[in-house]
RNA sequence: GGGCAUGUAGCUCAGUUGGUUAGAGCACCGCCUUGAUAAGGCGGGGGUCACUGGUUCGAGUCCAGUCCUGCCCA
């Protein structure tokens, strides 16, 4: 029941009366819509023509430098809500410390060279000469550079994005060669083989995304090797047995693998057709071993039990070549199939090749370009004949020395090339490498020179670095840095450093096409050396490439400089970038790139889970991962306030649903912004804030706003600018009034005050560790729950009807003049640049 | 299989050196609002703090192991 009718005459409802009209309630013309996206282009436009990153540069110009290097993006792609990420968290770096008071120039870089790339464009085009396929590579990559580079400056982040870097331009091949150079004058590099993946079809070497797994049949074997020197003479009787789906790859045998921990069984087998044999097979392996071949173990007969680890270090007779094989342990031997013996050929499986080089294994493929045997492989009738062709021959010849112990066909998965659709095949080729060891330990004391964000981050690279093996830079591969060595006239490269720098000297003239479109003779010439030297075919490793930056711009950029304040990427680059350039700068100049290291998590579902292509490829509507999908719909300051609102340096679960949620607090904040500026429509002008003195140098700046063009941006802000004497105090977009004197505080005024004071504390903390969510977190407690539900909602009645001069009133007004000025610079860029 | 992380309400996260009844925002439900109204306020339900074991007078917090998820490697 209503209070009126208890003592109305009328039984009529009172009449509905607004007394809006009789009260001061808030005026401004502060929309309550932000129309993000319609607006923000208009305002980045009227920014960009301006040269607001240009004139912040040079306001800022002789103050402390601080220096956060991008690391390049892949030129390949849309920017992805991953990116996105990254790109936003470095602007807010960069901003907050320009408005901290420094010198904070942002140079972006794409990375250009790659196989991602000269796998689409040679998809596209079958057959190009190396040439064209370096052409339309490049023209690939500078469509996604502008792709990438329109997305970045709608999501408001600011740099020399006219000047950006990219590896693909002349002085930066030049100095990716240098780099090569200075690794050679210290005696780092080396050559030695090494398997690849290699297509006989196509005659080339291919990357694992350019091959595709497809069923295939071979013949799966099971061989017996004799024991030999080293093994206890009770076994010496014995033969290890091993089993293998390529009997091609046995001339190349030079050890068989044991797990140290397996438990084998020395036993006798009889085979129905009469057949003895003394064999050690792994236990767990014995059953099938006996379903396959039909051998049976005579329990009537003594077994020996033994551990992989009694055989390490003895040897076993080659079945049909006159050379041992070594008996080694290793831990990715298994027993899901095979006899938990396994054939080793370095020259022929990347396995292989570790745990050979591990034990002294020598490195042999007497394989050819096409596919076929050389002479190497020691057995004078296969020379020339193709591997896959000679799986039947090799049996054979197993069969006639009497090590052929089973023959079965086997469907398996194998790996077949995606261009010439032939199997590929493991084969060792002559490949450039880095000598880690010589500088490892240089290197792990930098990596303590550095601060590590997270903590655990500095672990993470230790191990890396510690166990990583020495560094193959060199690529069978066309869109990439030519790698600057050549070839004597017996095939023998030169080693020379000089002539290295003589390549980098013609490239940073003219590209690295040169090195594509002329000849052999040309170069040789060119470079001093006598007719007949071939140039090498290989291009580098692109970590090499993206792991110069700070030899190619650091130090290379007047405004930049090297060891760089700030690094911060995706986890994956404590093994990529970070390290890369780590060990680039190791050793060309001694010590880290970089300062502090910040990581991001990466951006996955709500159920954190990966968010995989195939995802968004299937049902785009439902998972946009775009960051074009979030800006064009919601605005860039939406994508900025999210990125600043999560939890980066773990992974981020995203959806659109979760998105959303940010413009919540989004819209709270920019509506608790209306009603401060409404109820300041009246308020006189300062003569001077009272609470400056104890105020932090950060946000002792003037504040002013447009409100008409420009909303309450979440997104942290720019810039700054200690342009001290602006003692003048601008009003926040509001009419001036009478002058005022000592406002007249009450308790909630001067409550409301204090916890400012405790939030620009904190803003400023979080700042300084780098954690934005801590300052939106702070900012949008702050205005719901001090501002909004208690301080506005208590000083309604004095705003609303006390009198207009009333000091009461008038106090309260400076109060929310001093939370207006103070807040709008916390999470924003600084205004006064932002005027034309 | 190895290294490094991670796990608290339906969702996203706080939770200081171990110490009352584990908090916030969003979402949901209910209510209020002549004075922020394409706004605002109040209230409510909701948690085996991944699991198991241990240390302790006392564990979300410390220790050990297991599992989930992610990154990197094999």
């Amino acid at each position: 029941m209503s209070l009126p009718s208890l003592f109305l005459m009328s039984t009529e409802p009172a009449p509905k009366r607004s007394y809006k009209d009789t009260v001061r309630t808030p005026k401004t013309d502060f929309p309550m819509k932000a129309d993000l996206v319609a607006r923000e282009p208009q305002r980045l436009a009227k920014w960009e023509a301006g040269g607001l990153y240009q004139r912040i540069m040079k306001q800022m110009a002789g103050k402390p430098k601080f220096i956060l290097h991008d690391g390049p993006p892949f030129a390949n792609g849309d920017v992805h809500m991953g990116t996105a990420l990254n790109k936003v968290l470095k602007d807010l770096i960069v901003k907050s410390k320009t408005m901290a008071g420094f010198h904070a120039p942002y140079i972006p870089g794409w990375d250009c060279h790659g196989l991602p790339i000269e796998f689409k464009v040679v998809k596209e085009a079958k057959d190009l000469a190396p040439a064209e396929v370096r052409t339309r590579s490049e023209a690939y990559a500078r469509k996604f550079i502008d792709i990438q580079r329109q997305s970045f400056k709608r999501l408001g982040v600011f740099g020399d994005w006219e000047n950006p870097y990219l590896t693909l331009t002349p002085g930066y091949e030049a100095d990716i060669m240098r780099t090569f150079a200075k690794f050679m004058e210290k005696g780092l590099i080396y050559r030695a083989k090494r398997p690849v993946l290699w297509s006989f079809g196509a005659q080339t070497a291919l990357a694992e995304a350019e091959v595709e797994y497809k069923e295939k049949t071979s013949p799966a074997v099971y061989v017996k090797f004799q024991c030999g020197s080293g093994v206890s003479p009770d076994l010496a009787a014995f033969s290890l047995v091993i089993w293998t789906t390529t009997p091609w790859t046995l001339p190349a045998n030079l050890g068989i693998a044991l797990h140290p921990d397996f438990s084998y069984t020395a036993g006798t087998f009889v085979h129905a057709d009469g057949r003895k044999e003394l064999l050690i097979l792994a236990d767990s392996r014995i059953e099938a071993f006996q379903n396959d071949t039909g051998f049976k173990l005579d329990a009537a007969q003594p077994t020996t039990k033994l551990k992989g680890r009694d055989l390490k270090g003895s040897e076993a007779q080659h079945p049909f070549l006159p050379r041992a094989s070594k008996i080694i342990n290793a831990l990715f031997v298994t027993d899901d199939a095979g006899t938990g013996a396994v054939h080793m050929a370095p020259g022929h499986g990347t396995d292989d090749y570790i745990a050979g080089k591990e034990n002294g294994l020598d490195i042999l493929s007497p394989v050819d370009d096409a596919g076929c045997y050389t002479a190497e492989c020691g057995l004078p009738d296969f020379v020339g004949k193709h591997v896959f062709k000679s799986n039947e021959g090799i049996i054979e010849l197993l069969q006639s020395k009497g090590a052929l112990l089973g023959n079965t066909p086997y469907v398996h998965q194998y790996p077949h090339c995606w261009r010439s659709k032939t199997p590929i095949i493991f084969r060792a080729v002559e490949q450039f490498f880095i000598r880690i060891s010589d500088f490892r330990a240089d290197a792990l004391k930098a990596i303590d020179t550095v601060n590590w964000l997270p903590a655990w981050g500095r672990n993470r690279i230790y191990g890396t670095v510690e166990s990583r093996p020495d560094w193959c830079i060199s690529r069978q591969r066309t869109w990439g840095v030519p790698l600057p060595v050549f070839y004597d006239a017996n095939g023998q490269a030169i080693m020379d450093a000089t002539i290295s720098h003589k390549v980098a000297d013609a490239v940073e003239k003219h590209g690295t096409n040169l090195w594509f479109e002329k000849d052999d003779a040309f170069w040789s010439d060119l470079v001093g050396l006598p007719a007949g030297s071939k140039r090498c075919k290989d291009t580098l490793d692109v970590w090499i490439d993206s792991g110069s930056s700070s030899v190619a711009v650091l130090d290379r950029h007047p405004e930049l400089h090297c060891p760089a304040d700030v690094y911060i990427e995706g986890t994956d680059q404590h093994r990529g970038w970070f390290q890369s350039s780590l060990m680039v700068s190791v050793a060309v100049r001694g010590t880290a790139p970089y300062k502090t290291v910040i990581t991001n998590g990466f951006v996955v579902d709500t159920s954190g889970k990966k968010i995989s292509k195939s995802d968004q490829g299937s049902d785009k509507a439902a998972k946009p991962m775009t960051a074009d999908h979030y800006y064009n719909k919601y605005g860039g300051d939406m994508v900025r306030l999210w990125a600043a609102s999560v939890d980066y340096q773990n992974d981020v679960p995203f959806s659109e649903e979760l998105f959303q949620q940010t413009g919540e607090s989004y819209r709270r904040i920019r509506n608790t912004f209306r009603v401060l500026l409404g109820n300041l429509h009246d308020a006189p002008k300062p003569t001077a804030s009272p609470t400056d003195s104890g105020r932090p140098a950060d946000f002792q700046k003037p504040a002013e706003s447009d409100s008409k063009t420009q909303s309450v941006g979440l997104s942290a802000g720019t810039s700054s600018a200690s342009t001290s004497a602006d003692s003048e105090k601008k009003s926040v977009g509001l009419p001036e009034s009478a002058g005022n004197l000592s406002p007249s505080y009450t308790l909630i005024d001067r409550w409301i005050l204090e916890r400012l004071h405790t939030v620009t504390a904190e803003c400023l903390a979080g700042y300084a560790a780098y954690d934005f969510r801590k300052v939106t977190s702070t900012i949008t407690q702050f205005v719901s729950g001090d501002l909004s539900a208690l301080y506005i909602d208590i000083t309604k009645d004095r705003m609303y009807c006390d009198a207009e001069n009333s000091p009461r009133r008038r106090a309260t007004q400076a109060a929310i003049r001093e939370i207006t000025e103070t807040l709008v610079q916390a999470p924003r860029p600084h205004p006064r640049l932002h005027r034309r």
